[in-house]
Order: C-alpha cells, then sequence, then structure tokens
DNA sequence: TCTCAAGTTGACGTTTACGTCAACGTCATA
DNA sequence: TATGACGTTGACGTAAACGTCAACTTGAGA
C-alpha cells in the first residue's frame, strides 16, 4: 500500500549532474523507453524510482550493456511489468544475466593476470638496463 | 632471437568459425589496424599472433571495449611497439586497465547481489500463491 | 576445361547512442 | 520589463562497428 515514488525529486540538471552524462542524454533514454518522469507543465520531475533507473543504466554502461538490455532489466525489475504468469520468464532472465555476469568476471580475472604478467615483464626489462 | 609469427597458419575462415565472427569482421578489424597478416599472393594468412590478437579483441568486446581499446591492448603488449622510453608509459596503462577492470568487477558484484535479492522476491511471491 | 568454394576489393547501407542546432516557452530577479 | 538560466521539441548530423551486395580472382577437384 506504499505510494513509492514520491519523495525526493529532481530535475532533469540534477540527474545530469549527479551521474556525469547530458541532459540530451536523459531525454534520449526517455524517447527509448527506459524512463518516464512526471511533468509539472511541459518540465520533467524525476523521482527516486528514476533515479535508480538510471543508476542502472549507467552501471550497464559501464559492464557494456546495450540500451536495449538495461531495458529488459529494468522491465524485469519492474513489478508493475511482471505478474503472475510471468515469474518463470523472469526467472530465466535473471540466470541469462547471471551467465553473462560470471563469463564477464571470468574474463576480467583472465586479464588481470596478462596485466600483472607484463608488467612484470616490462619491469624486468627496465632493471636489465638500469 | 626466436622467430615467433611461423607455425600455425589459419585462413580467414578458420578464425571466423573460432570465434564465431564473419570474415568481413575479420577484415574490418585489418583495416582498422589491428591485424596484420601475412599474404600468399592476395590471400590472407594468419598465424599464431594473429589469433592471439582476436581473442583479445573478442574478450575485450565481451567485457565492452571498444576497437580502439583494444588496439591500445594489442600495442601495450606489442614488444615491437614499445621501447626504452615508453616503458613508463605502458605502466601507465596497465594500471588505467586494472583501474577499469576493479570498477566492472565490483558493478557484476552489486549486479549479482542485486539479481539474488530479485530472485529471492520473485520465489518468494510465487510461493505466497501456491 | 569447367565449375565451384573460398577469397578479394570497393561502395553503400544500417543500427546504436548520442551531439548539435534552431526556435521557442517560463520563471526568478535586477 | 527585460534578461538570463533552465527547459522543451523537432530535425539533422555523426562515430563506431559492422552487414550487404556486386564484381572479380584463384585454386582444387570432377
Amino acid at each position: 500500500m506504499k505510494n513509492d515514488e514520491s519523495k525526493p525529486i529532481y530535475t532533469i540538471s540534477d540527474l545530469a549532474q549527479a551521474f556525469d552524462i547530458t541532459t540530451r542524454t536523459i531525454r534520449f533514454y526517455e524517447s527509448e523507453g527506459l524512463l518516464q518522469p512526471q511533468r509539472a507543465g511541459q518540465k520533467r520531475l524525476y523521482g527516486h524510482g528514476d533515479f535508480v533507473k538510471l543508476k542502472l543504466i549507467v552501471r550497464g554502461k559501464r559492464l557494456g550493456f546495450s540500451l536495449a538490455e538495461s531495458k529488459e532489466l529494468i522491465e524485469m525489475y519492474d513489478p508493475q511489468h511482471n505478474n503472475q504468469d510471468q515469474y518463470q520468464k523472469v526467472l530465466e532472465k535473471v540466470q541469462e544475466s547471471r551467465t553473462r555476469l560470471e563469463q564477464q568476471k571470468r574474463d576480467i580475472e583472465t586479464m588481470m593476470r596478462e596485466l600483472d604478467a607484463h608488467e612484470a615483464r616490462v619491469r624486468h626489462a627496465m632493471e636489465s638496463l638500469s
């Protein structure tokens, strides 16, 4: 019975500053269906839910997710959009995401090891001409 | 004194199959300066070095690296391209890469926790109407 | 010798994720 | 009242990362 989306209100430039993106980008995300802010006249007003969605989007970008993928995640988390007969599909999507993230984790560990090895090589080469 | 780039020879379609990409993509990478295969007449011939570079590129793509970034990594690993007075820069790039990967690792862990939490919510909701 | 699979080089098209610019509305305040 | 600062809606431009297509060559096998 809780009416979320109430308290903290942000302007578009608040969010732009908070996430270090442009207002143009935020409007673009809206046009792509990733955000649906309130309006006060024609001005957009963003609430906590929008803040959370944006956080998910920018984090997704750091991990190479497309906007379409982030949109899917947002919808997956959205309690409106997933009614009873979709629970199973949600669980499958959760599992897909996990699989992908695990692959990325392995990739990161491999790259880290290669970076360590390369740093060692370079340091060794530097020493051998001091 | 070791002459690398000798033994295993691949055709362009060998590599396309091995990495599940198209030959068009491989030629595109070459045109962007990421690969420089040998030629037999006008046919391209790829060696072990090219294989390794491609592996780095596709892994990079899974982590959201641009081709320009993968190219930088390839050049960083290339012993030709980094002579004495560039050692310091190489070490800085290694450190940059590490920083980025560590951020991604944190992002992954956060997302994993959120996925776990969401799965729990969904499962609970499913039970409460069995 | 024919042919067929595999490879090659342009040239052009496409999708994604925004940037840029113009033209306009709307407040708060000097 | 006018002058910014901030916001809005199109319309168009752009860079990256390929895909698609056409027109051609080349080598191995029937």
